[in-house]
DNA sequence: CCTTGCTGTTTATGCTGTAAACATAGCGGC
DNA sequence: GCCGCTATGTTTACAGCATAAACAGCAAGG
């Protein structure tokens, strides 16, 4: 098509991400119609469809990380904590079949633990600073804790509600900063 | 087939559960089949596939409070949403496509909130007893924390570890029965 | 009896993922 | 220059999917 430049990979990787930002589902013969290519092309360069949406499900996770590192400015430990969960709920409701393809279809597409988990190592750093006595059961709460609410907002299950979901960071952040119980 | 008594309306519903309950995708089709009907035979009592698929849901629902239900038994609040958290998270690796179907397939099924939400309210019961000064923040963090974990759990993200679970679980419920911070 | 409505059937259409065979273009060795 | 090789694309073909349309039996009610 117009850009010759870049290999049609890339290009299927682009056109995958592009077309399931749109929203909808996102079939193999679409991706190679937006690609400018026939339906069996990506098959050069793919083993499967799977693995095509792998290398999507990839690139959601490094946006996914640098969102949160984004976010993660402030020194204050707790605050940065719910900085990060802020951003990773914002992430999933802003690119709703993105995070669903890295996680829920995702669990089946074997990426590499390293390449989606990213954004958790940050959360890791954080909760170690803030209750190092309890480092991995409060890494737990806190992903736990965010990823439920970003799915529930995706699902529609709670309606969007940053104020709330700011209150709900916090509380945890505290619980996690007072000493073991 | 065998059965002719109930309505071919209720054991189409039965076989989609069957057939959710074993693993896999489930097709209208398949669904047909398993009932031994033709594969147009559904659309006289379900509009569509998700149709079907929302009744199955519906069931769904209705066993996840029946799980919650039966753990909700001691006295004690703490204890209690311990164990309804511990149930809902059993359920989901107990039946992953079905908790998927329920959750995330059904953010577009249209189901009542009155029919998803019965494991929500006997939570909601348990955190006003707790904390009842910030029920509404809390019972957003329970359900996100568990729904959370059920998620990451049913996606291969975290391991099965009960006791860590546990774990995090009492730590939110001790964080709600302090005095608000 | 005859119509009407309910429930099932068969048939057909356009989508999907993917297998197989074929084309073509660039490239190293002779 | 030519010969084969590999990489990358094509067309064609097939089975499975959701679903539309037309048709068939059968109960109930006039």
């Amino acid at each position: 098509m117009s850009d010759i430049s870049i290999s049609l990979h890339d290009r299927l990787v682009d056109c995958g991400l592009t077309l399931i930002e749109r929203g909808g589902e996102v079939s193999l013969r679409a991706v190679a119609r937006a690609a400018g290519v026939s339906a069996m092309a990506p098959y050069r360069h793919f083993s499967d469809k799977a693995a095509l949406m792998a290398a999507v499900a990839r690139r959601g996770f490094a946006m996914l990380e640098a969102t949160a590192a984004r976010a993660d400015v402030t020194p204050d430990a707790a605050e940065a904590l719910a900085a990060q969960g802020a951003a990773y709920i914002g992430f999933a409701r802003a690119n709703p079949a993105l995070f669903r393809l890295m996680f829920a279809d995702g669990a089946g597409l074997g990426l590499p633990r390293e390449e989606c988990e990213g954004a958790y190592a940050l959360m890791t750093r954080r909760v170690a600073q803030l209750a190092p006595a309890r480092a991995e059961t409060g890494t737990l709460a806190c992903w736990g804790l965010v990823h439920g609410l970003a799915t529930l907002a995706l699902d529609g299950r709670i309606a969007p509600n940053p104020a709330a979901e700011q209150e709900v960071l916090r509380l945890i952040a505290e619980a996690l900063a007072r000493p073991v119980g």
